[in-house]
RNA sequence: GCCGCGGUGGCGGAAUUGGCAGACGCGCAGGACUUAAAAUCCUGUCCCGCUAAAACGGGGUGCGGGUUCGACUCCCGCCCGCGGCACCA
């Protein structure tokens, strides 16, 4: 007893994780079995500054415990670690300080290293990437290609989100309440010439294929709203107006609604300012105010013109749409509320059957046509709109039809006159990828006056051979709203692949950097073949490990990252390179950790909690299982160093067994005892259940923990279910056992389903429907063993004397004496 | 406003298909060891009543109903919190 040792883990931590690295032992293996691989992937973090967070540590953990646990059934796991280097945070830095991007990212990139390595995270680092370095971006690059070549990359002066802080534009799925997502700035519109990726030619398949996946219901939903398919028609409005009147044909303002069974109701036309036919259409004598109109808009924020509670305005233009069915005259008017983004940028507004036409025609006393009565009861359309189903009236050929046969009938009549046609809509944009930043990948495209015109430049891509497209280091980091490659001299230094020419003003690059979202959308592919030089990914390796079996990280990448990874796989599939259509077949999400005081952890709050620091205090295993610990890994949760020193505690008590262990063989009932925790561990590993494991592994030693020795043979399981989530105690532990090394190359346990059955149960025992007490009694015993077994105990006899009217018996669960 | 998720002790959270509500941990209280503290160990800890203490009785999973022998769990109607979307025609 006298050589009995503290718990002390600063003692072998260090030494294991050197031993793992040396020996090798978590590559990921050469030899494949496809059925029994394993591809378990974390969202890669951006190295920031500030170094790793322990939102981080809880979602690399939970993973960890996955691949270790799929390691030890016998499984070739895959389980890779990288950086998503590029970004806006360490350009800023070098705007700030003039240190240049590539040198704080890697210093970033050597800090999180070896704070993951402390926590002994089982990453193959031999397969660690970073997208910054030219071996990866040459790939995201020849992505870039693939999609030109396939039509899927194009440029076009649109209006487009402009970051007036940042310096550059961003994707519409990085503006959040129309201000910048990264730095809060409010976003406006500005109209430039960028490049595009055609997402919006996935829309259907993106949303169709959320179907096949295992993910969040509400991540799937949220990909759901953004993609927001609306089915409805478009239908047809000639203009009928003085300066149209001597051409019989006239132009037409084309209308998309989701309600083409309210036709009869409509009783004006509204067109976003910005409407191409506006200026044609509007009359001399409202010249004026349209124009007036279209400047204040134009002056608008999105954030403005989006205002909640805004109330409508418009102006009408003078001119006039005629109904499709009865030549009804409908006045045209322009509003803001309606936008130029969504369907045609023209709606027929039918105030008594929608909320924003209703609020526009009451301000401007236009007329109000209800032609839909709810099936059951009044209503008052003076006082709101009634956008519900019901029935139609004042519809002509409509009336008495419910809203579904309505719609089908009118889309029928307008299809046959080549005036409408049934349309499907979606919420989602194409993704616009350039930005006007140093610190991306260059997008990999030369224009060549040559081969176009002074005014047209051709566009002319890179050749894949001249990949990659390197970022020149002779730049000065000023925000200027240009790209700073652009005033890099090394970098215009070309010459036009097609024609040869050169010259300032002949011959020059794209500027613009890509977006770091595409270098994330394809990372996961080059993790299965992270050196090779010829592919982005061999389509052996790719079939090998792909899709990714478990994926794990924070839930804000809903719309962003998410959805682009699937649209890209979608992408390789069609160029014929893969044969799966979705990247991810399950992923789950790790909430937020909160500091103590209950609020986000931030700098400003002084609340962090440094994971470096808690290893430093408690050890890697205590961080771990604290975090683990904590509740189920997608919720939202406070710190507590309380319930850390908790686990702490716990090791300590798991260290302190090794002094109980016997060569002695379990009792039975022991036998089954660690029986039932081997298949409860896999069990709730599967289900990243890791919180209700550890109560379960601290319960089996307060069980030992009071017992007189612990026999070899179940501390030996004991020590192989615990080794995924406390690594390195583990390991320690086992070496002093004696057992050869590695604990983490050791075969799971295996398990005795029948040996898991109790003999005994407990079956509770109830009079009218109250709980009154519990037997203990054999499994499956009858009704009457369990009576007889209750009038042996006094508690409960006594109840007993009433005759009972009815019992309900459930085998080996509960027995209900139920009486008047 | 719409969609998604959730609401259980002082706190974090347990409760396979409806069957002992509160596992496990924290905190707190009392005790042991110690000159003392830390560490460690033991006991207690949902609320109320009756108790010296127990036994015992009653109440209890956001609120109000319902189904059932039995509801944290299922159904209907509300309230509150978190997250996402938001003039999308």
């Amino acid at each position: 007893m006298a050589d009995r040792e503290e718990f002390n883990p600063a003692k072998f931590e260090k030494k294991w994780q050197e031993k793992w690295e040396k020996e090798g032992i978590y590559r990921t293996p050469s030899k494949v079995d496809p059925k029994k691989k394993f591809y378990c992937l974390d969202m890669f973090p951006y190295p920031s500054g500030a170094g790793l967070h322990v939102g981080h540590v809880e979602g690399y953990t939970a993973t960890d415990i996955y691949s270790r646990y799929m390691r030890m059934r016998g499984f070739q796991v895959l389980h890779p670690m990288g950086w998503d280097a590029f970004g806006l945070p360490a350009e800023n830095y070098a705007i700030k300080t003039g240190i240049h991007p590539q040198e704080t990212t890697n210093k970033a990139i050597k800090t999180f290293t070896s704070q993951i390595k402390s926590l002994g995270l089982s990453y193959d680092w031999q397969r660690e990437i970073g997208t910054h370095r030219p071996d990866y971006y040459k790939w995201t690059q020849w992505f870039f290609l693939l999609l030109y070549k396939m039509g899927l990359a194009y440029k076009k002066k649109a209006p487009v989100n402009w970051c007036p802080s940042c310096q550059t534009v961003l994707a519409n799925e990085q503006v959040v309440d129309g201000k910048c997502e990264r730095c809060g700035t409010e976003v406006v519109q500005k109209k430039m010439d960028q490049w595009f990726f055609k997402i919006t030619a996935y829309a259907d398949e993106l949303l169709e294929d959320l179907k096949k996946i295992d993910w969040p219901e509400s991540t799937k939903e949220g990909q759901r709203n953004w993609i927001g398919r609306s089915e409805g028609a478009l239908i047809k409005f000639s203009i009928f107006n003085d300066q149209f009147s001597n051409s019989k044909e006239g132009e037409q303002i084309e209308v998309f609604t989701t309600r083409p069974d309210t036709l009869f109701g409509a009783t004006y036309l509204v067109l976003a300012p910005e409407h191409p036919l506006v200026n044609k259409i509007t009359t001399s004598e409202y010249q004026e105010a349209v124009k007036k109109y279209q400047e204040e808009t134009r002056k608008k924020t999105a954030l403005q013109r989006s205002a909640l509670e805004k109330e409508k305005t418009g102006v009408f233009t003078g001119a006039y749409a005629l109904h499709p069915v009865n030549g009804r005259k409908l006045p045209i008017w322009i509003a803001d509320y309606v936008l130029m983004t969504y369907g045609t940028g023209a709606v027929m507004a039918v105030p008594a059957h929608d909320e924003r036409d209703f609020q526009f025609a009451k301000k401007y006393q236009l007329e109000i046509r209800p032609v839909v009565k709810p099936e059951k009861g009044e209503w008052n359309f003076d006082e709101q709109a009634f956008v519900g189903e019901g029935v139609n009236v004042n519809s002509e050929f409509l009336d008495g039809l419910k809203t579904k046969e309505a719609k089908k009938k009118i889309i029928s009549w307008l299809e046959e006159k080549g005036l409408g046609k049934k349309d499907v809509k979606y919420k989602l944009r194409d993704w616009l990828i350039s930005r006007q930043r140093y610190w991306g990948a260059p997008i990999p495209v030369i224009y060549c006056t040559k081969c176009g015109t002074k005014e047209k430049p051709a566009i002319i891509p890179v050749p894949e051979e001249d990949l990659p497209v390197k970022l020149p280091d002779d730049v000065d980091f000023k925000p200027t709203g240009e790209s700073p490659l652009k005033y890099s001299k090394k970098f215009h230094e070309v010459t036009c692949p097609v024609c040869g020419a050169k010259g300032e003003g002949v011959v020059w690059r794209e500027s613009d950097t890509m977006d770091t979202f595409v270098d994330s959308s394809w990372y996961f592919f080059r993790f299965t073949d992270p050196k090779n030089e010829k592919e982005f990914a061999s389509r052996k390796a790719i079939k090998i490990w792909m899709p990714v079996d478990l994926y794990v990280g924070g839930a804000e990448h809903t719309v962003l990252h998410l959805l682009y990874s699937r649209f890209f796989t979608k992408v390789l599939r069609d160029a014929g390179y893969i044969d799966f259509d979705e990247p991810f077949l399950k992923l789950r999400h790790q909430g937020l950790i909160l500091a103590e005081d209950g609020r986000k952890m931030s700098k400003r709050w002084g609340n962090v909690i440094n994971p470096d620091d808690e290893v430093k205090k408690f050890g890697a295993d205590t961080v771990r299982l604290y975090e683990m610990f904590m509740g189920p890994i997608k919720d939202a949760k406070p710190w507590s160093t309380a319930g850390e020193r908790g686990i702490y505690r716990f090791l300590k008590k798991v260290w302190r067994l090794q002094y109980k262990v016997k060569k002695q063989l379990p009792k039975e009932e022991e036998e089954r005892q660690i029986n039932k925790l081997i298949a409860y561990v896999g069990e709730n590993i599967e289900r990243l259940n890791m919180n209700i494991i550890i109560a379960r592994f601290m319960e089996f030693v307060n069980y030992y923990s009071s017992q007189p020795y612990l026999p070899f043979e179940v501390w030996k399981r004991l020590l192989l279910v615990m080794a995924p989530f406390a690594p390195h105690i583990t390991e320690e532990l086992w070496a002093r056992a004696g057992l050869p090394f590695s604990i983490h190359q050791q075969a799971w346990p295996t398990y005795d389903p029948k040996m898991i059955a109790d003999k005994k149960v407990k079956i509770a025992v109830a009079f009218d429907g109250k709980t009154r007490g519990i037997i203990e009694i054999g499994k499956d015993s009858s009704q009457n063993e369990v009576i007889e077994k209750i009038k042996g105990e006094p508690k409960l006899a006594k109840y007993l004397s009433k005759t009972p009217q009815k019992v309900i018996f459930v085998k080996n669960k509960i027995i209900n004496f139920v009486g008047e």
